[in-house]
This record gives structure tokens, C-alpha cells and sequence, in this order.
DNA sequence: GCAAGGTC
């Protein structure tokens, strides 16, 4: 029987399709030397051309090979920096790797054909490539096919086992030239910063390096960003109408549909109209159902976010603790972009497994009992992997620690939420005018809580009762007056709205974002500090009560208690429960962004544009438009230019940098 | 001693 050898981009996905095509357990035969990688081996039929072979199943883990300079270059000082624009670059497979290298040439030895299964995007087909050449070394004519495959069902599975694609050259050159591109420009420029910063002061010898990196700069620019935004920040003040009336012995405060308005006299001249009508007339009484949509499938990013926040912990522990429980075989593939569940996959099986937790074991029983809704769909799929979900059942104390017990939890109870109902509830909104103004002023009931129940980490309360109120009644409000207030600068930047940006401008990947900021963490750009002081404001702060009360109605998510009309910043930021972290720059990130700043460059590298520049051009390899040399090319030129800049103005960075490194260094800006 | 991207 003719020989195959099929190569997955990870362990778990060459096991799982290896048991798919097999349709049994294939025992797993171990690699020499790579702890990880498995062959499985089995017979199957692939239909025409192929039809039945002998089939060898293995992985790699992520990509074989490495970019770096030629070794002449380890020294730092022996060539300008700027060479490192043309040096020459190896390509190499790393020490760690060469068993996995190894064994796919020995397997490809013989084989007629190899079957390549990694991941369907950019990098999937750039490993698809390293695979391809370690094959050729010992098999030059082996026959190279691709499968294409965007989840692993079964059925979809072996569907993809049956049509051969070919690798696509280009977006592997794409890979390539990122990697050139950012290993040349980020060796070059941190080499020059390092070293003219080096001679300022003595206290540097024993500092980190002070590294450049396409995603550490536009990272740490928005931290800046934010940093000056607060500091330039002068307070306004303002004015508006308040209107209380009581009824039925309850208190309602009604809100002012101007919000608030910069210019006092004319809340007096509006407010006098007011008293003048001595009457305010119900408009209007509207009571309509509403609903707190179920959360979404989870995504990477999301899990993220969702960590950093609900769980506190720093979005690099988050993925760290994710891919342990991954590893082990609790939940699924953490590192995704999708959340949509294939509407194939049957997920009753997961939430059969979590009925037997003490904890939400009666509630995965609830939707198996006919609770159960097939999850919404977000508007991402990244055709390699599902939603973060759990795939098998652990008793949570005998997990290795609180932080897995914690991330666990809450990929199961987000899981369970998205299988069910959303909340429901009534809304009432009572509108009032009063002489030329309007006001209103809502209250929530919560019917249903649904999926609530199992996810704690959202709130949607009923607020307290209104009284009722007619259409066209009419009466002289118990108080109305002007309350004055300010408004209040903005929070410095929190990891969760940190990712938020770094995911909109496309910095890094869901796999790599938390390691920017643990990265420009560990230069010392920039620190996460405790948030001091009780919870600022979202943007107002008021002199008089607090006006506007209770819950409005929500529609799509957003948490309901409190609407301050304003910025729908999310659960979570302040919110009474602590408060998140605040990430602020150093001394050292602030110097840093702002001399680059000075440069006055066409494109800031402390903003994410040129990454996006970057992005453009690597798409148009994928179409075809452009060559790797081509790109590689035009933007070395571009970055040949800010490093003739900012050459130029090496006395200006030192100065800039130099008081920090006079001062203590543990210097730290007021914040 | 440099980057960013995979994966464990």
C-alpha cells in the first residue's frame, strides 16, 4: 500500500483528525527527542487519486524555523546599525525543533505524498511551507497537497480529506516578509536606541535593553496618549436642570433631555420658563418589553478583556492559565478569532459534562431540560478554530491553582450563557415637559434573568418601583432646581480598553497582544498602578446628589444600572467592585513617544499607522499585486528615512531621557 | 542584549 504522510500545524489537531479518518482511537506512537509531537499511524481511503494508503499522521508546533541575522552581526558594535537594513539574514530550524525536522524527513522518506493540514490563514500556510522543504530534503519529488479544513467535526473533516488544494505560495512570502521586515527595522532601531542612550548616564548599564518593536511602539503610544490626555485636561463647568416630584411616597427625579448645557445663563433663562409654567404635563408613558442579550460565543480577545476584568488578572496570566487548562484537556483551543459555533456542532455533550458540578451543574441541567438556544453569532470566524469553550468536565479544587479554578469558571459559565435565553425585562420611560423643557425619567423590571443566573459577572436589576403616572397628567413637581457640576478628565488607559485599541488598529494578533503589553511592561515604558482614590467619574462629577436614578431599559448588552447617559463604558470600569488597574507610562515611555513626536515624521511609529501600512502591503502579496522584494524594498526606505531622522536629533533624545536617569530611577511621574 | 509570529 502506497505511504501518505500527513502534517497538522499542533499536536491536538493531528490527533484529532487522525481519529476522525481512522474513525477509532489510534494509539499514538511518541517522536525522539520532541516531548509533544505524536505520529499516529492508520490506513484510509481517500478516494480517487489516492484511494486507499497507509497513512502517517504527525504535527509540528507552530513554525520550524527562525529568522536571524548572520552571526557577524551578535555584536553590536561592530557594525553600524543601519547595515542591519541589508545584512543578511538566515533562516534556520531552531535546536528544540530539529527532532520535529527530523522526524518528517524520515517519514516523508517513502511517501508518495504529503497531505499538509495546518491552520487555514497566513501563518498556517507558511508552516505549511517550512514542512514542505524539510519533506523535500529527503523526498524532493514527493507529491505536496493541502486540505482545507475550518473546524474539526467529523463530518467536515473527512469532506476536507478528499479534496487536495495547493499551499499558497504568496501568502507564505507575506509571512516572510513580515518576519524580515520586523526582525531588520526592530533589531536596527533598538540597537540605535540602546546605544545612544547607553552614554547619557552610568545608571544604564544595568538597564533592560530599550527595545523598538512594530507593536511594542503603537502599544505603549496609546498608553501616552491617554497619559497626556489626562494631564491636559481642564475641567468645564456646567449646568442643568434637575426636576423632582414625589408620588405615593416615592421620590422621582427626572433628567433633563439637554444633559447639561456650558453656559449658566441660559439653564437660568430655560429654568425660570420652567417655574413660570408652575405645571409639568406627563407627555407620554411608554412601557415596553426589553431584553439583555446572552453574551457571544468567546473569542480570544474577548477572554481577555473579559479576565482583565471580571477576574483581575493581567491579560498575559490570563492566556498563560487558558493554555495550561487547554494543554490539559479542559477547555478547547484558546487562541481564536471566531465566535460562531458551526451550526453542525452539537453542543449538548459540553453541557452534559458540566452537570455534574456542584456549582452550575442544576443550571447545565436546566438547558439540557429544555433550556437550551443555540448560540447567537458574532460576525467573526477565523475558519481554523471554534469558540473558547470547555470540552470536559474538572472538579474545580483539583486544579492546580486559583487562577486556573477562576479562568475555568468562567470559559464554563460564559458557555453555558451563550446556550441559553436572554433576560427579559419591562422598561418604563415617563416623559415630562415641563414649561419648554423636557425631561424623563425610567425604571426597569427584570422578568426573566435566563442566562443571568449562570453568569454573574453581568448585573441588570429592576430599579426601584415607579409610581404610576397617567398620559396628560399634570402637577407642580416637589422640587426643581439648577445643580452645577464639572467635568472630570478621563481614567488613564485600563488593560481591557488597552486590548480594545491594540485589537480596533490591528497590533498584534489575539495570540500575541498580551504579550505587547507584558513586553513594554518589562522595558519599564510603562506600569499598571492600583487605581487610588474611590471611583472617578465617566467624564462628570456633580455638586449637588446625584441626579438621574435608577436602571433604564438596555438594549444589546450594555449593563443598565446607572445610565449616566453618557460614555457606554462597560461593566466593570470602577463599577464599586475594586477597580481595575490603570496602565501609565514612565518617564522613559513618555520621553520616548514624545521625541518621536518631535520628529514630525509623514507617519508616527508611536501610532498605529504604519503597522496598518505594513498590513496593506502584505495583503497585496496575497493578491498577487506586489513581491516580497518589492515590499521589503519600499519599506526599509521608509525606515531608512526616520532612522537619517532621528539620527539628527540623538542629542535632543538624550536630553529628554537624561533627567530620569540623573534622578533615582525609580522616579515616577505624578499621577 | 534586538522583532513578531506560531506553539508547548
Amino acid at each position: 500500500m502506497r505511504k501518505i504522510l500527513c502534517v497538522a500545524e499542533k499536536p491536538s489537531i493531528a490527533k484529532a483528525v487522525a481519529n476522525h479518518l481512522a474513525g477509532a482511537h489510534v494509539p499514538a506512537r511518541s517522536v525522539t527527542g520532541s516531548t509533544y509531537t505524536k505520529n499516529y499511524e492508520f490506513d484510509y481511503n481517500f478516494g480517487p487519486p489516492w484511494n486507499q494508503c497507509r497513512v502517517v499522521f504527525t504535527s509540528v508546533a507552530g513554525h520550524l524555523t527562525v529568522t536571524d541575522f548572520d552571526p557577524k552581526y551578535k555584536n553590536w558594535r561592530a557594525f553600524p546599525a543601519t547595515e542591519l537594513f541589508e545584512a543578511r539574514i538566515d533562516v534556520f530550524v531552531k535546536d528544540d525543533n530539529k527532532p520535529i525536522e527530523r522526524n518528517i524527513e524520515q517519514e516523508a522518506r517513502g511517501a508518495f505524498a504529503l497531505f499538509i493540514w495546518t491552520d487555514c490563514d497566513r501563518e498556517g500556510e507558511h508552516i505549511g511551507m517550512e514542512v514542505r522543504n524539510a519533506a523535500r530534503k529527503t523526498n524532493a519529488n514527493i507529491q505536496v497537497k493541502r486540505a482545507i479544513f475550518s473546524n474539526i467535526e467529523r463530518a467536515h473533516i473527512i469532506e476536507a480529506s478528499r479534496r487536495f488544494h495547493e499551499l499558497d505560495e504568496k501568502q507564505a512570502a507575506a509571512v516572510e516578509t513580515r518576519n524580515e521586515l520586523d526582525l531588520r527595522i526592530g533589531a536596527a532601531f533598538t540597537r540605535f536606541l540602546t546605544l545612544s542612550l547607553q552614554k547619557v548616564s552610568p545608571k544604564l548599564e544595568d538597564r533592560p535593553v530599550i527595545s523598538y518593536g512594530s507593536c511594542q511602539f503603537p502599544t505603549l503610544g496609546f498608553v501616552v496618549d491617554r497619559y497626556w490626555k489626562v494631564r491636559n485636561f481642564t475641567p468645564e463647568p456646567f449646568w442643568k436642570i434637575a426636576v423632582m416630584h414625589q408620588k405615593q411616597g416615592m421620590d422621582v427625579r427626572f433628567t433633563w433631555k439637554r444633559g447639561h448645557l456650558f453656559d449658566r445663563m441660559t439653564v437660568v433663562i430655560l429654568f425660570e420658563r420652567c417655574l413660570a409654567a408652575k405645571h409639568a404635563r406627563v407627555s407620554k408613558v411608554t412601557k415596553k418589553p426589553t431584553r439583555k442579550y446572552r453574551p457571544l460565543p468567546l473569542t480570544t480577545v474577548e477572554l481577555q478583556k473579559n479576565g482583565t476584568r471580571f477576574l483581575r488578572l493581567d491579560s498575559k496570566r490570563v492566556m498563560t492559565v487558558a493554555e495550561s487548562l487547554y494543554n490539559k484537556g479542559w477547555i478547547s483551543y484558546p487562541r481564536t478569532e471566531t465566535d460562531q459555533f458551526d451550526k453542525a456542532t452539537n453542543l449538548r455533550p459540553f453541557i452534559e459534562k458540566q452537570a455534574q458540578s456542584t456549582q452550575w451543574g442544576q443550571y447545565a441541567q436546566g438547558l439540557l431540560d429544555g433550556g437550551f438556544q443555540f448560540p447567537r453569532s458574532g460576525r467573526n470566524n477565523d475558519k481554523a478554530h471554534p469558540p473558547i469553550h470547555p470540552v470536559n468536565f474538572v472538579f474545580p479544587n483539583t486544579l492546580a491553582s486559583d487562577d486556573e479554578r477562576r479562568v475555568y469558571e468562567f470559559i464554563v459559565r460564559r458557555f453555558l450563557a451563550c446556550c441559553s435565553a436572554d433576560a427579559l425585562g419591562e422598561s418604563t420611560t415617563i416623559d415630562l415637559t415641563y414649561g419648554p423643557e423636557r425631561f424623563a425619567t425610567s425604571g426597569l423590571t427584570v422578568l426573566e434573568k435566563n442566562y443571568l443566573d449562570v453568569y454573574p459577572y453581568e448585573r441588570w436589576e429592576s430599579s426601584a418601583q415607579l409610581p404610576p403616572f397617567a398620559e396628560g397628567e399634570t402637577f407642580v413637581p416637589t422640587e426643581a432646581n439648577i445643580v452645577d457640576g464639572k467635568t472630570t478628565a478621563p481614567d488613564y488607559l485600563t488593560e481591557p480598553e488597552l486590548i480594545e485599541l491594540m485589537d480596533r488598529n490591528g497590533i498584534g494578533t489575539d495570540a500575541t497582544m498580551a504579550e505587547h503589553i507584558s513586553k513594554v511592561k518589562e522595558r519599564e515604558y510603562i506600569r499598571a498602578v492600583a487605581r487610588s482614590g474611590a471611583g472617578a467619574g465617566e467624564g462628570e462629577e456633580e455638586g449637588q446628589g446625584n441626579v438621574g436614578r435608577g436602571a433604564r431599559g438596555s438594549r444589546g448588552g450594555r449593563g443598565g444600572r446607572g445610565g449616566r447617559g453618557g460614555r457606554g463604558s462597560s461593566a466593570g470600569r470602577g463599577g464599586g467592585r475594586g477597580g481595575l488597574d490603570q496602565l501609565v507610562p514612565t518617564q522613559l515611555g513618555v520621553a520616548l513617544i514624545d521625541w518621536y513626536e518631535s520628529l514630525n515624521l509623514d507617519k508616527n511609529v508611536a501610532k498605529p499607522f504604519l503597522r496598518k501600512d505594513l498590513e496593506v502591503q502584505l495583503k497585496a502579496i496575497c493578491d498577487g499585486a506586489k513581491t516580497k522584494t518589492q515590499v521589503v524594498q519600499t519599506e526599509v526606505e521608509v525606515y531608512r528615512e526616520i532612522y537619517a531622522r532621528q539620527s539628527q536629533q540623538v542629542a535632543l533624545l538624550k536630553a529628554v531621557c537624561s533627567p530620569m536617569w540623573l534622578s533615582d530611577r525609580d522616579a515616577r511621574l505624578q499621577y
